[in-house]
DNA sequence: ATAGATGTGTAGCGATCGCTACAAGAGGAA
DNA sequence: TTCCTCTTGTAGCGATCGCTACACATCTAT
């Protein structure tokens, strides 16, 4: 016997990993409930509704790309913009990690179109991201490396969006560009 | 007597607004239709279908936006990276083109989710874009020339995602950190 | 064994979607 | 006038959407 916690929470993973591969253009119920293996109509037993779904897929997204950027560089790593930022890039832009900013940058837009939920987890992960920044910056807390960290999350998520919308070859060329120009008396 | 193309050209301007005013949320016939002040059936009989609907505003979107940017700084500025970033954030998180930033966001993510006819839009601003900065970069052309545009659209939409997704405040902070810690070799 | 709680399939509701068939008006050409 | 083309409103098609009513099955507690 499976619990509908169980079947809950597999459904959960199934959903995020087919957001993961396919995006935000197939979020109809009955998609959602061919990639979680049931049919639309326990999907809806199991989840409230077609928000809770959602909420519940991206709230896995989450926890997945906090623990991949967790794991790639350690809190308190003291390091400078410069190179947390060139660390940072190496990460998000691997091949790990380049398919969850492909979904993050698409989240964004949903939530720049009020959509509910995404609305909430853009802001959820924005403000995670900038905190998982600024807890890896040298220094101690202070309104310039709130900064410092809003123009990392910046220059991160404008690699990121330059892929999605120009290709591999586009976003690699900037960050050579970037390693090679930006913050010269920082390293 | 007013000629179908004076409506085409009519709705387009309108719906062009329209979509840059409430981003691409509201993008039903009826709703581009109320927008255009015609029937849905009118709609279609200026334009072949929806997908030519959004084609021709976003046409009128680029133009729009296009005019703008060449407006703002000269062509052949020969301004070194440092300096052009500065300038095209000025302009680009101006109020007046704060909008058009806005819904550029909006259409790289929807062409991410391969969605006719955002896809092409997308890559046509975007090398747009990009030949607007290289032709506003000092130096000549050469791989580096076109590394450093491509890192320079990239901080530049990244600066427009954060806005986005994070909103003024804390662009406005990685505008400040920006112009303070980056590329001071460069100015 | 019986009653109630818990699961699951069928079938379809009402709303909205993009789009179209059809007919009636309006204007010009013969 | 008559005919023809251009324009426009009405009305609705078939598909899909999120969601639900309902019946039936299965399990559990007494």
């Amino acid at each position: 016997m499976v619990s509908k916690e169980q079947q809950r929470q597999r459904a959960t993973a199934l959903i995020a990993q087919h957001l993961l591969a396919a995006g935000l253009s197939e979020t109809s119920l009955r998609q959602l409930a061919g990639a979680a293996e049931v049919s639309d109509r326990m999907l809806l037993y199991y989840f409230t509704d077609k928000a809770d779904v959602i909420l519940s897929a991206l709230s896995h997204f989450v926890g997945a790309m906090t623990t991949l950027l967790a794991s790639a560089i350690p809190e308190n790593a003291n390091l400078s913009p410069k190179d947390l930022i060139a660390k940072a890039l190496d990460v998000t832009q691997g091949d790990a990690m380049r398919p969850y900013m492909r979904l993050w940058i698409e989240i964004v837009a949903a939530a720049a179109r009020s959509e509910q939920p995404y609305k909430s987890v853009s802001s959820q992960i924005a403000l995670g991201f900038l905190a998982w920044i600024e807890s890896r910056l040298t220094g101690e807390a202070s309104d310039a490396k709130r900064a410092t960290a809003a123009m990392a999350f910046a220059i991160i998520d404008g690699i990121a969006l330059l892929d999605v919308c120009a290709g591999q070859d586009q976003s690699k060329l900037a960050i050579s560009a970037l390693t090679e120009l930006a913050f010269p008396s920082q390293s």
